[in-house]
DNA sequence: GATGAATGAGGCTTCATTCAT
DNA sequence: GATGAATGAAGCCTCATTCAT
């Protein structure tokens, strides 16, 4: 016998209409979508959402810090008990691992994160500001224990990092099928850049 | 005696409401920003904008490659007669320090160029597409000379150093004075990882 | 009890709408028309008549085809089983009588439908040909039966009553009380007219 | 050596305004034609219009009367010295011709003389007055001389004559070409309505 | 809780007209 | 007289939000 408590269909609904408005924001972005439109893909009438959310706005604030999380929870998951620079590489391939496998979610996080950077000002954003805490902990961690370089600040790096991460998301999410490059594999390449930018040094041929 | 030309004029009162927009746009956002505003901030009647504007939207298309073609001609200018590696260093020095002189500019390129990438998939953007290419000329260069790793693909590392400068603009040009960090002086830190990345090897030890 | 099911108020208010509409292009002509006094005319918001209808164009062509319909109808209903002469004669007298008891109506379909004469070459008018074609089928009927002359093709006769028709319910209607003429006696004169034309042949005195 | 005087000269100019008018009113109507492209038609600056006409309203009634008054003129010489009879078929004939000949005068006097009949009330109209005094003049002189019915008042008949060659000559100008008949020829049709009605009468077998 | 018809504020844009040259 | 760039008032329509059912 399946039990649903009333709080649970709540959920469900609240749920379904997150992952409604997260299809027709990637679609056509916050501000060309309607909110008509995403209680017609939730299946629930207009006034509904306001049942839900205090407004578009809101709608949109809790779509962020919802996946946020879940972006947080598995980046936080894929680092657990390493050193530094194999957090830092599973930070990485686990970002874009993510945004391969969820590219609605990513072409909002990634698009109307800008976007909204404006709202941001206001609205805060715990969620991403916990995301950035968390890349540049690993940073300055590394730093601490002398395995990375300490000359750029870590939250700056973090900065960095995610700029890379956030534009490779970006330009691959925005490229029609075929997509113009791995967005898996690319995780390679931010780890090498990151580990031992392009500079091509004679390291192996000084070692004997 | 000054001398106006009608077309001196004409240009004039175009460089104005381009002007003005920029500072709208970065005051509000695109959306939020209104015609009428700009028509204020540019001393000119709502009307007039029409005579030199298809649309609001054409508006910001032109506001994109005007400014995207100056910082192409500055970072052209920048890169001319050096090897990739100085060029590379030029390139992204040049590009920060265009950010700092023209937050405004930077802040409608660096926010509203995510927003209309929805947009730029339809109306094409011709000066941001030179500007991965000029990038990613310079890395393919140093690649062929054996300067820099062949590893990354030439133009998804342009696209990665975008984001880490695209990224550090947009925190910088959002945060409060007094800012957060220096702009001018993250170039060095930008360079230091393209270069070198993070990874501390003992480079110096090695050499005897 | 009075019962009202939602499909009925869904239509009184698009009824609403329509007759508000017919008011005020009668009154300002279609262009001068504005849609917010319409609205208020009608007794609700400015957006509530874009449920109902596409956009002001809709609107007008929406009122034509419904005004024509009943005119139709009324016209099908006075002419129904008579011989064609008659028919002629029932037509023209119910065509200036609902002219008579409906003069916005009047004034909407007479001059506005020339004024979108224009219009109607793409959005075509049905019911104006359906009308078109009722007068045209009396006369056809007529001269088959050798009741009517043959000389004049059946469709440009049918024309040219319409012709009479509009142009005295344009000038009744336009004309200030005390009205010139006197719409429904008028009929007569179109029938007289298109009986026997205005030649006074010695008919009579030929008669012995 | 060609004489122009300022006054041919302005003359010219503002003949060919109101050529340009012509042609832009019948390709759009009044509403939707534009003043800026009557002047580019016409070859002259948008400012120029002003200095002959006081209004695009004011160059709308400047056409009606300018072109009534020519129908007029060539109404009057072709019925000139005849009796009614002649006149009122000379009449007919003379309009349907000038149709035929000027379609876009004939659209324009047609379509937009009612769409102004709004305007009419203000602006008054003296040409078209005078066209169906003429008119109602031949009708009368007609009734009074014993020849023509005197049933229906003059005015009214003249105005149901109006109607029928007004209707046909919209008919004729807004069917795309080949023209669903032969405007010239219906002219014949118009007389015959007229002169006999469509009564299938045995008048020719009266006749001993 | 759920509905969806109704609301009404507000913006982009057009275009007749003016006036400095 | 002629120009045409500039003006700015004003309307159609959209769409987030509400609330009676």
């Amino acid at each position: 016998m399946t039990v649903h408590s009333a709080a649970e269909r709540t959920t469900d609904k609240r749920e379904r209409i997150l992952a409604a408005a997260e299809r027709i924001f990637a679609r056509h972005g916050f501000f060309a979508a309607r909110v008509s439109e995403i209680a017609k893909e939730a299946g629930v009438a207009d006034g509904t959402i306001y049942l839900y959310f205090k407004s578009k706005d809101d709608l949109l604030i809790s779509l962020f810090e919802n996946r946020m999380k879940q972006v947080n929870d598995a980046l936080r998951a894929a680092i657990a008990p390493c050193p530094p620079h194999d957090q830092l590489r599973a930070f990485i391939r686990t970002y874009l691992r993510l945004v391969h496998e969820e590219p609605a979610a990513a072409e909002v996080l990634t698009i109307e994160l800008r976007q909204s950077s404006k709202f941001m000002k206001e609205y805060e954003n715990p969620e991403f500001a916990e995301f950035l805490r968390l890349l540049g902990g690993i940073i300055a961690a590394g730093q601490q224990r002398g395995e990375l370089d300490a000359t750029i600040p870590a939250q700056v790096a973090a900065r960095m990092i995610f700029g890379m991460l956030d534009e490779l998301a970006l330009s691959w999410v925005l490229s029609r099928k075929p997509k113009k490059f791995d967005i898996v594999r690319a995780a390679d390449w931010v780890v090498a850049l990151v580990s031992s930018g392009l500079d091509r040094r004679s390291t192996k041929e000084m070692t004997p």
